[in-house]
DNA sequence: AAGAGAGACAACCGCTGTAGA
DNA sequence: GTCTACAGCGGTTGTCTCTCT
C-alpha cells in the first residue's frame, strides 16, 4: 500500500446552498451562525491551510497530541499555531499520524474479516476498522471501494448466490416504511433486525420478490423458524427465523444493527431441502466460524 | 513517447449525536 | 427544553500514480 502524500488543492463547495439566497437579516445571521458552526470556529477560513499536510504541520500535530492528548481539536489553531481546523486535524491524527496505525498492504486474513464483517454490518467503517487493529476505517472504507467492493461482487456474480431477506425497523423510518425490505449494505442509518427471511429459489425467478416478501409478512407476521416451516418454503414463501437465533448467546440480547449474510444457491434447492441445510450444515458451520465465535462476536450494546 | 482512463487514497463535506451551559 | 461546541461518521471529491493503447 502506498503512503505517498499527494500535493491537492480542494476545492470545496458551497455548503449553505439552502440559505445562500436569503434576502432577511434574520436569515443571514442564520447564514453566518451555520458558517461558522461549519468551519470549526474559524473566523476567517482564508487563513487555514488546506489540502495535504507538510512533515512541517506533522510535527506540530504530534507535538501538540503529545502535550495535551487527544481531544479539542477546535483548539489546535490557537494554542498550537496549527492553521488547520480541527476536524482535519483529527482526521489527520486519526488515519495518519497515530502511532499505533498499522502501514502496509491489507493481508488476506483482513481481507477475509473485512469482508464478513461488512456482510455483517454493511457500510458502518468505524465498526469494522473497530475489529482490525490499526486500521483505520478511511482506510477499510477506500480498500472496500476501489477493490474488495468489486471483488465481492464478481464473487456473488459468479456464485449466484440467494440472499437473505431482512425484517427491519429503523428509528429514521416513519412507521409506513417499517417491514419493507431493503438492502442493509447500502444504508449507513442502524437499523433493527428482528427477523432474516430466507428466499427459496422460485423468488430468483420471474417473481416479484418484494411483494411476495410483504405477502408473507402480512399473513405470518410471526412464522415459525425455518426448521419447522418446510412447507410453505416448499410453496415459494420466504423462510423465517429469528436473527438471535444466529447471534445471541442468551435471550436478553436483541440484535440490532447490521445483518446480511448469503447462502450459496444450491442450499435453496428444493431437492437438497433448505431446512436440512441450514439446520445441519451450514448453519452450524457459519455460527462456530473462527471469526465469529459467539462470545467475541457483535458488541450490541453499540447498536442500542 | 504521449495521452486516456483506471486505480488509489488523502482529505474534504455535510450530517448526526451528545455533553454541557 | 434550547442552544452551542465538539466529536465522530460515512459519502464524496480531487489529485497523483499506474497501466494500457
Amino acid at each position: 500500500m502506498r503512503t505517498t502524500v499527494y500535493q491537492s488543492h480542494f476545492k470545496g463547495h458551497c455548503a449553505d446552498r439552502d440559505l445562500a439566497d436569503s434576502p432577511t437579516s434574520e436569515h443571514q445571521g442564520k447564514r453566518e451562525l451555520v458558517k461558522m458552526k461549519r468551519k470549526g470556529g474559524y473566523e476567517n477560513q482564508d487563513a487555514v491551510n488546506r489540502g495535504a499536510w507538510s512533515a512541517e504541520e506533522d510535527q506540530i500535530l504530534i507535538n501538540y497530541v503529545h502535550l495535551h492528548g487527544e481531544g479539542k481539536w477546535g483548539q489546535i489553531s490557537r494554542r498550537a499555531g496549527l492553521k488547520r481546523c480541527g476536524k482535519s486535524c483529527r482526521l489527520r491524527w486519526l488515519n495518519y499520524l497515530k502511532p499505533d496505525i498499522k502501514r502496509g498492504n491489507i493481508s488476506s486474513d483482513e481481507e477475509d474479516l473485512i469482508i464478513r464483517l461488512h456482510s455483517l454490518l454493511g457500510n458502518r467503517w468505524s465498526l469494522i476498522a473497530g475489529r482490525l487493529p490499526g486500521r483505520t476505517d478511511n482506510e477499510i472504507k477506500n480498500y472496500w471501494n476501489t477493490y474488495l467492493r468489486k471483488k465481492v461482487e464478481e464473487k456473488h456474480k459468479h456464485n449466484n448466490n440467494i440472499p437473505i431477506e431482512l425484517r427491519i425497523e429503523s428509528p429514521r423510518c416513519s412507521k409506513n416504511t417499517l417491514g419493507i425490505a431493503m438492502d442493509p449494505t447500502k444504508s449507513s442509518h442502524p437499523v433493527r433486525c428482528t427477523e432474516v427471511m430466507m428466499p427459496t429459489r422460485a423468488l430468483n425467478d420471474s417473481v416479484d420478490n418484494k411483494s411476495l416478501i410483504s405477502a408473507s409478512w402480512n399473513q405470518n407476521p410471526f412464522a415459525s423458524t425455518a426448521l419447522d416451516d418446510h412447507d410453505r418454503c416448499a410453496e415459494g414463501f420466504p423462510k423465517h427465523f429469528d436473527i438471535s437465533d444466529l447471534f445471541m448467546t442468551h435471550e436478553d440480547c436483541h440484535f440490532n444493527g447490521y445483518a446480511c449474510v448469503e447462502i450459496p444457491q444450491h442450499f435453496g434447492d428444493e431437492s437438497n431441502g433448505l431446512n436440512g441445510a441450514i439446520g445441519e450444515t451450514w448453519y452450524d458451520n457459519w455460527k462456530n466460524d473462527d471469526y465469529f465465535p459467539l462470545e467475541y462476536d457483535v458488541d450490541f450494546s453499540l447498536f442500542s
